[in-house]
DNA sequence: CTAGTTGCAAAGAGTTTGCATGGCG
DNA sequence: CGCCATGCAAACTCTTTGCAACTAG
């Protein structure tokens, strides 16, 4: 994958470039490995298509690719057509769900850490673990 | 490695183990994948068995293990002596350093993030990403 | 002694790559 | 049409496991 210009997707849009997007782009609040990605496809997608697109579509900031600690695979999640970098997020242990910050918040966050440690957080990488409200009352 | 007693360290202490929590303790600001610290010790330390310290190492808390992004490996890095549990850590981006955020801080951004999201932080496995004092300079 | 530990080699899981074929623009 | 994308299988990387020999307590 290619891209000629910076930022700008310069790909194909191939059946099964929409596919893996569309499945995605179902469960915003799920994350899927590219096994279940490639078997989930109708037809049914070959593994490595799935791992070329995901990566490409990671660089474009249209999916995010969490490495979960104690599993080996990756996962994959859509990010939808927001724009992810301007706040922190949330991630529960427990039932993977994503949360994604205000900005407002993220950003007193970010300045507070800035001002006692003089540490520039990436508010784009980082994903906080814990419990959502949900799974905390379990 | 079998644990008897829930968070207490009853396996032996042997050579191997020395060797390896020695050489993380030496580098206490930098962190080593499974094969570089079996290179590094005198005499080598076979890598099965550096896979198997480094988890329980892990486990019991002393030292602890990163899924870099980008790299495929995981990457280890002693904790000391000290209560990492309780507050939440820094990592830089460029240069790969831990910090340790103090208490009395991490406390006030985990109640933030509480009150506002009704979402409870996991201060021991939760790291920041971005960049240090230092890196922000160049 | 006896159970945990080591090291080797082989097995495994997840991901990447080479190459011929197929499809988007 | 040309170039990128696809799919298969093979290659790779990192990690785990089986097993016989070894060692700490």
């Amino acid at each position: 994958m290619i891209l000629k210009n910076k930022g700008i997707d310069m790909s194909y849009n191939t059946e099964q470039k929409k596919a893996i997007l569309e499945f995605l782009s179902k469960f915003p609040n799920e994350q899927f490995n590219a096994e279940q990605i490639s078997d989930a496809l109708s037809g049914g997608v070959g593994k490595s298509t799935v791992y070329r697109q995901l990566t490409s579509l990671a660089k474009s900031g249209m999916v995010r690719r969490f490495v979960s600690g104690s599993s080996r695979c990756a996962l994959y999640q859509a990010l939808g057509s927001s724009h992810c970098d301007s706040h922190l997020h949330l991630k529960c242990e427990s039932c993977g769900k994503l949360i994604h910050m205000s900005d407002s918040i993220s950003e007193r966050l970010v300045a507070m850490i800035k001002n006692n440690s003089d540490f520039t957080v990436d508010e784009g990488d980082t994903v906080l673990l814990g419990k959502c409200a949900r799974c905390s009352k379990n």
